[in-house]
DNA sequence: CCTTGAGCTTCCAGTTACTAGAACCTTTAT
DNA sequence: ATAAAGGTTCTAGTAACTGGAAGCTCAAGG
């Protein structure tokens, strides 16, 4: 099956189907013409690899995470693993977002907003105490 | 002052002092040979641009702050609409990061560890309904 | 005065995960 | 025969730096 195929049944971009195969996560048969051919377990594969890469797993962890898909003899405690890790690291972003969102919820409520140079958040962020 | 005072003042590295000047946002002037010279009020831009950025605020926002932080005859009305968008990126965000953890965290859950093969992470990875 | 080491300069490459576009080839349909 | 559609590769651009190399300048010690 030809690339666009292979990118409507997984979801992805054509050009990022290209992309897989470029970096080697998901690498096609090639037909005599040059042309990539893609079978089912590819397109398996990509779908696997769009559905991770949702759920914010870098192409790093997709690599490890397919090669563990790939793997019949793999312990889940591995994958389990990886995705502790993924949901620390998306702890730590949200801590991180929550705590901004205070601080500029903050300022954009004391600014009054209105026609007058006078304002907080250009004062706070100059870093007036 | 050169380039490594402005930076430790400023609470920012040497190199992204120099890259504020690549781009324009803090141009410094030169001395006879060559060397950045910068005054405090450069030094004042630098730190206030390392608060934006800690807030989120793209460099294309900090250039914008920045050219209302030095307009004494802006309204303070313009600042906060450009708060206020950045807040609400940063809620859509937000959101985003909560679904993508609630469904991870299940998966985590949902997954023995052990050393056995079977694994409901890969299976929801897999598109297994 | 000379040398050494620190600090400055510029420029190039790499990072992440694609995406846009150009130039060119192959297949399919008219 | 030709034109459109779809394939190929390659380059460059995105955001915001960061690391490293080659080379110039400056201050201090002998």
């Amino acid at each position: 099956m030809n690339v666009r195929d292979a990118a409507t049944r997984s979801g992805l971009p054509p050009k990022t189907v290209r992309y897989y195969d470029d970096i080697g996560l998901v690498v096609p048969d090639r037909r005599g013409n040059g042309y990539r051919d893609y079978d089912n377990r590819a397109v398996q594969k990509l779908a696997f690899l769009k559905r991770a890469r949702q759920l914010g797993f870098s192409i790093d962890d997709c690599r490890q995470l397919l090669s563990l898909y790939e793997d019949n003899e793999r312990a889940s405690a591995d994958v389990k693993a990886l995705a502790e890790t993924h949901l620390e690291e998306i702890d730590r972003r949200l801590e991180e977002l929550q705590h901004l969102r205070e601080t500029l919820k903050h300022l954009v409520h004391a600014c009054r907003g209105d026609d007058r140079p006078d304002c907080p958040i250009l004062a706070d962020l100059s870093g007036d105490k």
